[in-house]
DNA sequence: TGTACATCAGTGAACGCGCGTTCACTGATGTAC
DNA sequence: TGTACATCAGTGAACGCGCGTTCACTGATGTAC
């Protein structure tokens, strides 16, 4: 007879993998996800793989996937947390986005964000995976602006500033620079977008 | 004595395998850059590499420098060309950017937008390159806005649009979905930020 | 002008290492009776 | 309840391949006299 917990000991594993290679994936990009890595930070041997995926580049379909999911969930929890303390759906996009701690830790971050200028490259599967998520992201931007076809249209230009604002910041570094690179943006963004000022967005800590 | 011509062949070698790196640089990333196919691409063995350069990773850093000085030029051209069909400096920065050309022909454009998800990633002598790619950039986005405190302030926010829409455009791909993604961007930035609106841009030839 | 020698750019074989993938085997868990 | 067997998840050694790097050597170009 099965145990009362429905995920077996097998579902279990691969779930583990799963998540050591969807933070390899944003971490180190497509090319530094390694198979035995991946395993070893799961805890398992690196012979064990095939049992659980086809093959490396199945498992970075699965471990983007997952990475989506993961992610949009993170961020739609940080924009309902902003607009508990009052702001405006598209404010609390733009500063939950491009805060500091998306700056820093990209393991838990956009996958879109970690990943774009590599997608176009990929496996037709992983392409057609990194499209769906920029589908979602999209989808997401279109939910924190108004309705109005006008504000709509905006969308795939608010995508791409997001996603380039945390890739040129994460270059120029989690320093002074690269954090002033996402104030900027931020501001511009709320400039536009959004008629509320406030003083110090992008921290919680102030 | 010296042959009148002050290129020696070395010096000749060198730009040419500077070229095919820089090539493949935007076309392929960091991680498809081999030291081998770019020596072949420069009609060369792959053992005389090394008379070149110390190693891959400094190639990596002249090949980035070179593909910044070309793409630069080549879009200071674009721009001073849509210019002289009447254009403001700043819609011909959008268009000539985020024109169809610069969506499929990778290997020549912008190699900031080509390379921007790796580049936080890659060892310190590259992302230090890397930077200075991107201040260039914003110093060319920078001479093409108005010289208003509060326009040139928008600069960096324009620069991660710019980068970001051209990777979202090319992973949907160079058809329809990616072309619809960089015209709807081009549209959102010119009514932003400049009042002259024109029917067709992006392509030349309508 | 011609000969002998040194320098220089490039060749191609070889080395070492990492990595994706395969496979025979093991130990534990679950099933049949 | 207990024993024998089958299944299942995972192990670890091994294979093959690609790639960065090294190095002894070659052929051409330039220099000394």
């Amino acid at each position: 007879m099965n145990p009362p917990s429905k995920t077996s000991r097998k579902e279990q594993s691969h779930e583990r993998i799963l998540e050591a290679a969807s933070r390899a994936l944003r971490r180190t990009g497509y090319e530094g996800v390694g198979v035995a890595d991946v395993m070893k930070e799961a805890g398992l041997t690196h012979g064990g793989f095939y049992a659980h995926f086809e093959s490396r580049e199945a498992l970075l379909v699965e471990a983007l996937e997952f990475s989506g999911r993961s992610s949009a969930r993170q961020l739609a929890g940080n924009i309902s947390r902003r607009r508990g303390r009052g702001a405006s759906p598209f404010r609390a996009l733009v500063e939950a986005y491009l805060s500091d701690a998306h700056l820093n830790q990209c393991e838990q971050g956009c996958a879109v964000a970690a990943l774009s200028s590599e997608m176009p490259r990929q496996a037709e599967s992983l392409r057609a995976a990194s499209v769906r998520r920029i589908e979602g992201l999209l989808q997401t931007v279109q939910q924190c602006l108004p309705a109005s076809p006008a504000a709509q249209q905006d969308a795939p230009s608010i995508v791409s500033t997001l996603v380039g604002a945390l890739q040129m910041a994460r270059t120029l570094g989690a320093n002074a620079q690269g954090r002033a690179w996402l104030a900027s943006t931020r501001q511009a963004l709320i400039d536009r977008y959004d008629t509320e000022v406030d003083a110090n967005p992008g921290t919680s800590t102030h």
